[in-house]
DNA sequence: AATAATTAAATGATCATTTAAAAAATGATT
DNA sequence: AATCATTTTTTAAATGATCATTTAATTATT
């Protein structure tokens, strides 16, 4: 089975590493040493696997960018009409495998940094525009036009304010209810009385 | 006339200006030369008048608070109705004294050290918690109970995921354009026809 | 034996902070 | 106004600590 995969294997350890680092001392403060720590190595093998902390940081928001795309594929892949393929959106972001502080916290710790790094901002901007286009595609058929990118703007910066308020949370949150309360705005915005032109 | 004092002086100017090297920078690559340059001044002096740059970035963070309360308070002096009261919470967070780049920047990057740092961490909780409850007192004679924390945590979500989108954002934006966004958005919460599934 | 993985130690760079001294302001006394 | 002592403000340079990264050698795998 497991046959040349050592280089796989320690990809993967380090990346979670540096989840769990970070989360305990902060996407700036953390050091090399620490991630290497949580399991068991050195820095110098992260260099050896990644060339840099940078690069390391880099590889691990792709690596969340991925499992929060795949996520999203699997619940647009069971949604039966245009809302579901909505709420298939929140699902995807509030799923348990992504809703935790650990990982909302390295979100919005990588959110705040992506501005300064070329690198990170990149990757920032293609999860946004992924996002964005998602959310236009699936409002389409459920708001008229006039109200659609105002709903939008609403959904989106909803959704990331709600990572943003479990990045900051100790206790751990419920996805449960993250996915009713979505359903409670979704259900307003799509009952919509109101707008504004764009 | 107001005699000020040197160090009242200084004491604003360097906080100015770590707000100003902070947005180009960013919170933690952003260094006590480079603030002390906006103003042509040294690093040294930094220390002369805050005695640390943790204490800097502690104190500009306080500056925007009380920046902020105190547009709350203003917006609130002119209220009329209960509804004016929930729009006062919005238009002070987006006032164009504060909804620019520079400051929502500086703001969410203060977000995401502050879990990491016992000083900023209670800043963070003293501010939470003043707009949490103002959020309650003006919901209280608009949303029923039952609907009213659902209410609040959207409309709360919502506020942090546009300061959010607006660091984000290179080029200015339009405060009065957020506003609008802003009461589309509470017609929606008012208009309530929200709970559990219906 | 040859290659891959790992590390301890060295390197070098960056900074916040301290120190000691210089420069400006202050103000009291002529 | 001018002098000079005192205090406040400012800085250049020194200090010391922290790290990412490199190197060279060691250990494990094939």
């Amino acid at each position: 089975m497991t046959r040349k995969k050592i280089r796989d294997i320690r990809h993967e350890e380090f990346i979670v590493a540096a989840l769990e680092a970070t989360h305990k001392r902060g996407f700036h403060a953390v050091t090399m040493s620490e991630i290497a720590a949580e399991i068991g190595a050195t820095a110098a093998s992260i260099n050896y696997y990644f060339g840099s902390k940078d690069q390391l940081m880099f590889e691990t928001m792709r690596h969340l960018l991925r499992i929060l795309g795949a996520t999203h594929k699997q619940y647009l892949d069971v949604a039966l009409d245009p809302k579901d393929r909505l709420h298939a959106i929140f699902d995807a972001h509030f799923d348990p495998r992504f809703f935790t502080p650990q990982h909302c916290s390295f979100w919005v710790q990588f959110w705040s940094a992506a501005p300064y790094s070329a690198h990170l901002e990149r990757l920032h901007r293609i999860n946004q525009s992924r996002v964005k286009s998602h959310f236009r595609a699936e409002l389409a058929p459920l708001v008229p036009a006039p109200f659609r990118e105002t709903m939008r703007r609403i959904l989106q910066s909803y959704l990331d304010g709600v990572w943003l308020s479990v990045a900051q949370a100790d206790r751990d949150i419920d996805p449960r209810h993250a996915r009713q309360e979505a359903r409670s705005l979704i259900e307003l915005v799509l009952s919509g009385k109101v707008g504004g032109s764009n």
